[in-house]
DNA sequence: TTTATTTACGCAAACGTTCCCGAATTTAAT
DNA sequence: ATTAAATTCGGGAACGTTTGCGTAAATAAA
């Protein structure tokens, strides 16, 4: 801020000192009388002194500020992870810069260019369903930029990751379908190179696979790397339908995918469950006041960013390099509802 | 961040120049010749120069970030307001900081302490519901920062101010109301101090009045300050309930409280919008797929986001000071669906 | 009392820029 | 040919901190 006058040259002056000294004082160093420390905090609370953390920052060669880059923050499972980063990061005296990629690849990268210019201690990064081209990571991570991946993380760069069991909690979801005896489930997932997708479509075919119900290839589609997930939905549903053999139940993977989904379909007037049972991953918080309350599987979203951040700042304030990486794991919890309950046979044949 | 080496000097040796010279070159200043502004320009790019920030800010005096500070970043109609604001300040060369009260006082305060203690060049506010005191607000004001309020602003401090025409909005919910039929209509609003609370209800009495209705006090009601939303919506129309002339149509004014009403009418088996018709201010975006679908008043938040970082950044490049300050007003949407047709009363009979 | 150690402070450099000022060289004006 | 003006560049201070090093005074050890 302009206007900003007091420095601590300011204090010195006043009370005769040089800024070495008060400076040390106001950090408390052992080399400093009590009395002139206690001389020093006085005068600095009267005039309303605060330090100036540009300066500090250039002097330290850190910014006590950290980056996180997610693909949108308008989307309650993202702002959610945000609210838990920033939790901790403001008691720990970091400040964190949000950035979004709108899942572009080539936004992605523009934005990484900014916050690493912006001179971040560490990065938080869920990369965009459109990142091919991971170099531009490895290459930070390299240089020793501490870097922490949540959710989407990148396989092969090997650093602390935060992920949620996504295999268990699809294989939960489908497993339920099951259950309530559905055959035809189709999966209605995201960008086919993304990691939570090769996850969550893993636990998919383990659950079919252990109930002996075969996977037919076709009813498991993905979207298109940059795309408006809630078009595609109903674009993939709509090619769904056009099945001989249609699919009786959806799992979508992902909050705009599920929405989307729901939207399509009351759109055109599907009985859910009875015509079409759907399933999906949501972070929504009003999914019990859906019509009908849409069973789900939840993410613990602040959780994950408690714990991301937590592992970033013990990479970003470890003394030596840190080389031992770990992978924490976080459970994801299922809530079932109406949407998916077993269908009724009777209500159905009468249409 | 640590591992950044290159700096204008690595350029000034290497070409044998000096560093003033580089920095005007990389300035494009008109006293340096084309050709050693080409090698300049050459060099640093094929080293991958990346100007320092902080050296500049700390040289500058300023930052060129800008903070925001909402009540909840989880609340879609913020999180449409912060895309908004970073959709231009990016384009702008500005980095934006976000920080959240969670709708306290205490933390409101600390955030912005905190923001103006990290050097923004402006800041951007909708106060919380707590907040009494706004001396905070206008000394910063006053020492010549740059504050731009929107949504909930502060009356009596004179800066650029973004709002939406809450009391046309509140107006038109009404008037939609009575329209259909509903005559005992409560008014379950925010915090009694807040702007946007007394623009919605002068709306509301407006209404009211406008079509004969005699306003009754028992039926507008404030939610605490610092309160939480949903258990407050609940607990209001609990004791609506009690009333012997019960209302037949609730007004909710917050995102939070429409689903605060929403998820208590269900879960206490009221008809909607038979036994009570609901219309409320919304920004989510799944509204109508509720059960059911909700009428809404709906605000233009990105709109919101992007006037108001225009008018920060108006505030913050202008070379003299300003002290011509207007208020932009923004039209609210209303949406009107099931939640609020007109009732049938066969059905209410029958129960 | 002399020497060694501790305590408490100041000097000055450094972080990476920008920009005022001055100076050398070239070009234009007389 | 002499002077004035423009062009192009370098030196160095400044932004507000932190910190290595030096040193005077005070204290402890001999």
């Amino acid at each position: 801020m302009r206007y900003e006058a007091v420095t601590i040259r300011d204090i010195a002056q006043a009370l005769g000192l040089s800024t070495s000294t008060v400076s040390r004082a106001l950090r408390d160093s052992h080399e400093i009388s009590t009395e002139t420390k206690r001389r020093v905090l006085e005068h600095a609370r009267s005039i309303h002194y605060q330090p100036n953390p540009i300066a500090v920052s250039l002097r330290e060669r850190k910014s006590r500020s950290i980056g996180i880059i997610v693909s949108e923050i308008a989307n309650r499972f993202f702002s959610e992870i945000i609210n838990g980063v920033e939790s901790v990061a403001i008691d720990r005296g970091y400040n964190v810069i949000i950035a979004q990629s709108l899942e572009s690849a080539e936004r992605e990268l523009r934005q990484i260019q900014f916050l690493t210019s912006r001179s971040i201690d560490g990065l938080l990064v869920s990369v965009s369903n459109q990142t091919e081209d991971t170099s531009i990571f490895s290459e930070l991570h390299q240089k020793g930029l501490p870097i922490v991946f949540f959710d989407r993380v990148v396989q092969d760069i090997d650093t602390h990751k935060v992920i949620v069991d996504n295999k268990l909690g699809a294989y939960d979801a489908t497993v339920h379908l099951i259950r309530k005896g559905y055959r035809r489930i189709a999966l209605i997932t995201n960008v086919e190179g993304l990691s939570i997708t090769k996850e969550r479509e893993a636990g998919y075919r383990a659950a079919m696979q252990k109930h002996g119900i075969p996977v037919d290839d076709a009813l498991i589609r993905h979207t298109r790397p940059g795309g408006q997930a809630e078009p595609e939905a109903a674009e993939i549903i709509a090619s769904l339908m056009e099945l001989e053999d249609r699919p009786d139940a959806i799992f979508a993977t992902s909050d705009r995918l599920t929405t989307g989904c729901l939207r399509f379909l009351k759109k055109n007037n599907f009985k859910i469950p009875d015509e079409m049972s759907l399933i999906g991953f949501s972070n929504s918080e009003i999914t019990e006041l859906l019509d009908p309350p849409l069973s789900i599987v939840r993410q613990p979203a602040f959780e994950m960013g408690t714990t991301a951040i937590r592992m970033l700042l013990e990479l970003i304030e470890s003394k030596r390099p840190v080389t031992q990486f770990r992978t924490q794991v976080l459970a994801a919890e299922p809530i079932f509802r109406q949407s998916t309950q077993a269908r009724d046979t009777e209500r159905v044949k009468q249409r």
